[in-house]
DNA sequence: TAAAATTAGATTGTACACAACTTAATTGGC
DNA sequence: GCCAATTAAGTTGTGTACAATCTAATTTTA
């Protein structure tokens, strides 16, 4: 028999170490990508961009889990950078193509070496990575195949 | 030697999937804090003040690593909801102090039933919470140690 | 002890997040 | 073929986050 007397009491909360990881890890990477002129959910676009160009809205957005309220105006702002462009799709005028610009394209040379020095300024291991990308994956999964 | 060709595809990055995670279950208190009138950052500043009345904006962002930019707007809608007051110390006219009213104090009996409500709608097991608990907060120190 | 340095909050400006809603294009039924 | 339903973006409004700066109070130190 559980007792859940404590549990409002924030050491024992399993949601904040998270939150608060997420953050932080977020303020490492603001002087690497500040270098490039990119935000980090910009980064996470042109990644997925690098992967695979011209993708709409929806697809970068089922990608990142983001909305058209938040890419929206996040892709006017690397279309203002003239990183990517926007543009229609012919065989249907709802969505939205994002096309990487020659600039958008040539960052990833200047990114390539961001990876590397991340895992040089968070100082954990490779194996702490690891087991932190395999528990987060594990549960997203496990949100992602319920609802949505 | 290690290969850093393949660094920038989404799916081999770590912090993504952490920061994904973090985003989702901010998604699904959602609706169990709305009952209370209450976001996620707002429902861990009274956590804080829950285990400790009376505490200093100052000490309310050490705790949750939040600065006073976040945290005086937000204590200001707490405010305005009459969950907590602020006033200045008498003794060092700097700080100010964050009480909570009556009806700050019952919410925790409201509140009591969150946790639970979470690792149901979660639907993971304990032995993975604990584990993404314990990984994050491994980290969390980790940063918190060096840097500040 | 008076000026300099530090500290605590508040303010300003930018950039996400996301719910709710709107608009325009496309699709599915009938 | 037409209309209802669906879909994709965009818009609006609220609430974080956080860097940078400002202001006022307190400490330090010369």
């Amino acid at each position: 028999m559980m007792k859940h007397k404590d549990d409002l009491i924030l050491s024992h909360q399993a949601c904040f170490p998270l939150y608060a990881l997420s953050r932080e890890i977020t303020t490492i990477y603001r002087p690497l990508l500040d270098a490039l002129h990119i935000t980090y959910p910009q980064y996470l676009v042109l990644m997925v961009l690098w992967e695979n160009e011209g993708q709409t809205v929806n697809q970068i957005g089922e990608r990142l889990r983001l909305d058209s309220g938040t890419l929206t105006p996040l892709l006017k702002r690397m279309e203002l950078k003239k990183m990517i462009t926007r543009k229609r799709k012919e065989s249907d005028e709802r969505s939205v193509e994002i096309h990487l610009s020659p600039s958008g394209k040539a960052l990833k040379k200047e990114a390539a070496k961001v990876p590397a020095q991340m895992v040089e300024a968070l100082g954990i291991s490779d194996e702490e990575v690891n087991q932190l990308k395999r528990i987060a994956n594990k549960i997203l999964d496990k949100i992602k195949d319920r609802g949505n």
